[in-house]
DNA sequence: CCTAAACTGTAACTTATGTAACATAACTAT
DNA sequence: ATAGTTATGTTACATAAGTTACAGTTTAGG
């Protein structure tokens, strides 16, 4: 599994062979949901390739993007959920191709104790999420929608790597939870000032852009 | 300590005498500092007595309240910081007479394995801590003013167990991020609505709220 | 090829919120 | 008591964002 050997970055070499042995691995589609509201959490998954959205929603079917998960990076709140056999709170899409390691609870529990680098990793993800929470609240708070907009295009450039963006302006509306006219019009006015160029499902970013 | 007591509700007799050896008790009064932004976080905080108030800011003077603290939780971002010897990403006030049990960094690690009720009660804060951004994110994200109002002063009764509130607008609207005009104007018109009561740094609140 | 669906552009309007300005009331300290 | 400070009420206006409606364009599927 060559994207296993990504771990031994990270990882001592027995908790790598631990992770071969109990862990399992799962393949997702782009757009395949990966973890939905309300499920109960028996794993804790490890992005080994591609990228995954996580949302938040209400009980009036408002939903927002949260952040993104990539290489290596886990989702903290499932970790604390399934010690306790909690029912999840947010829901996971993959972005792309996506390939994760699943581990199973008992072992979070066993290995926290026996690795001092799983326990390290696994404290590390949890400050990295606790941080982008807090970089969630700070956009919706303080930021004005064109701002998040262009933060959110950025995010968009730097986790694929390509400034044409591929996404329709509902698809943006929706993850920054707001409507479509709204994100067409703020989009119109980034492109009359030069910052981007619009086309259909794509959407290029300029140099000038913040 | 009487207050120290309340800890053997939660933790075994071994890990409580550890604590009352290697933790240390300090005493805030209202509107007192507990931690501020930038500062590099040694210890983790347990609630022993009163509330906390928990902030978020950014570089341009905003600041927002991002939840309380009270009896025996802690704040799990200074766990996975002190760790790692990370700067504060939140400031924290006493928001009346606080008592608080510090945990040195070296002692979290340790008990971490050694004490299973320890364990329990960190990932049990993680997951309380996660689950109250969320609630911010999805106050901040999906509700008006006027219905985030309400919240915050249902949880100030909630945390006093009064239901006349001391406050005054303009702290409000410091809390909630807006200005002190609008404030008064949801104020005025949720008193207008036989909801609440308004006098001078005081609110209170009738039977009709939500 | 043709139709339905999805995507985008745009106008007109409403509402929530932010901002500035000012008046009055209540409390505090000397 | 008086002066200064803090708290509140209120008006008027500016702007961001939400909403509705509709037209034109591109794409996908039969």
């Amino acid at each position: 599994m060559s994207n296993l050997e990504t771990l031994s970055n990270v990882f001592e070499p027995e908790l790598i062979k631990e992770m071969a042995e109990f862990g399992a691995l799962q393949q997702f589609k782009e757009g395949d949901l990966i973890m939905d509201y309300g499920k109960y959490i028996r794993m804790m998954p490890i992005v080994l390739k591609g990228t995954v959205k996580v949302y938040k929603h209400d009980d009036n079917g408002n939903e927002i993007l949260l952040y993104y998960l990539s290489d290596m990076e886990s989702c903290s709140m499932a970790y604390s959920c399934c010690l306790e056999a909690k029912k999840s709170e947010v829901k996971a899409i993959a972005e792309d191709d996506v390939e994760l390691l699943a581990i199973p609870h008992h072992k979070l529990d066993e290995w926290l104790c026996k690795f001092s680098s799983w326990k390290n990793y696994v404290m590390r993800s949890f400050n990295e999420r606790f941080i982008e929470l807090l970089k969630s609240i700070e956009s919706i708070a303080f930021h004005k929608l064109d701002e998040r907009l262009i933060a959110y295009l950025k995010e968009k450039q730097r986790l694929s790597g390509s400034s044409v963006i591929k996404a329709s302006h509902s698809t943006i509306a929706d993850e920054l939870a707001t409507s479509r006219v709204v994100i067409s019009r703020l989009l119109k006015q980034l492109e009359n000032d030069k910052k981007i160029i619009l086309y259909r499902n794509e959407i290029k970013l300029m140099s000038g852009l913040g």
